[in-house]
DNA sequence: CGCGCCATGTAAGCAGTTACATGATTCC
DNA sequence: GGAATCATGTAACTGCTTACATGGCGCG
């Protein structure tokens, strides 16, 4: 239930197509939530059924036509209520590479090695991504505060994973 | 299809029954992974059914019985197999509280506050169990590398998150 | 007397993934 | 000529959650 509201969330800044939804979405929420387009077409629908959003179909010549959304006085109503009253829950990770992990003990080091340089990698990447996404979101006027800091989250999180990988790479290295 | 391979690690280390796979998973992979117990003995049995695992039955006189289950050469195989060649996934998360910081310019500012000191409460209490068992578990002799660094990731994340939290609580505080 | 631990499971429903499906335009 | 962008969707399947279900023992 709780990507209705993300998406909810999104709407509220001003209205957008699916499209753009998915695109913000994949932008700005891929560091505490993960979907894919199939899926937020389908909310989106189930959103505009429960009338929480609506939309304006918007004619295009060359372009296809697009759906603009925007949020009902309910659904506005609901995305403030839930923030405020709907419990937190736990955060919940799926790290598939943190499995591979518990196991190291029973894996070749040239093996670790491997998968500890492609996280690595992997993890520089998404990082200088979203600094560069940060830089470009502080020179606009429209940036918000919820943005600045899921953001700022989401550099604090690689920044953490990467000194975890480099750790972890020194002390299997230091105990072999 | 990553669970199963979660479990196999656990049932690697030592043959365990099902309660005390679902009892290691919650102490040592909630870092990194979530399941419940409903989802862990229908996955065990799934894979008892593909060959990766057996278990033997232990008659107890006052308690219930129990299956303990061991990994089959094909599971051993097949955990090592996956740990090496199948592709890393970048993590999901699924954090409730981080959507609710996208729309925190819509929400009065005493209730940014509230959410903000719960999670720092929970994230505290997190983080002193997470250290109690690391210390815990450096004074005992059966202590495997995988379970060391995946802790040492735990007590990373959570310090992470509850400066974050800080962070944010003196940003909003400024710019009010 | 009630709670927590040991120990196992099933069923129904909801959430999420992967694949299929279309099609014009613009840029290299 | 091919890839990326715009723009929308459905279908089948797998994964996950919540609730239901049982029952004895030990401890305070």
């Amino acid at each position: 239930m709780s990507l209705r509201y993300a998406l909810l969330g999104i709407i509220l800044k001003k209205p957008v197509t699916g499209y753009d939804v998915v695109r913000i979405f994949k932008q700005q929420m891929i560091y505490f939530w993960s979907s894919t387009h199939s899926q937020i077409y389908t909310e989106l629908h189930k959103m505009e059924n429960d009338n929480l959003i609506d939309h304006e179909l918007v004619i295009q010549e060359t372009l296809p036509n697009k759906k603009v959304y925007s949020l009902t006085d309910t659904g506005k109503k609901d995305l403030i209520r839930w923030a405020i009253e709907e419990p937190l829950k736990p955060a919940k990770i799926k790290d598939n590479f943190l499995i591979k992990t518990t196991i190291f003990p029973f894996l070749p080091i040239v093996e670790i090695d491997k998968l500890l340089d492609e996280v690595i990698e992997r993890e520089d990447k998404i990082l200088s991504m979203t600094k560069k996404w940060q830089e470009h979101f502080n020179n606009q006027e429209e940036r918000d505060v919820g943005t600045i800091l899921t953001v700022e989250y989401g550099i604090r999180y690689s920044e953490m994973y990467l000194e975890w990988c480099k750790w972890a790479k020194q002390y299997i290295n230091e105990i072999k």
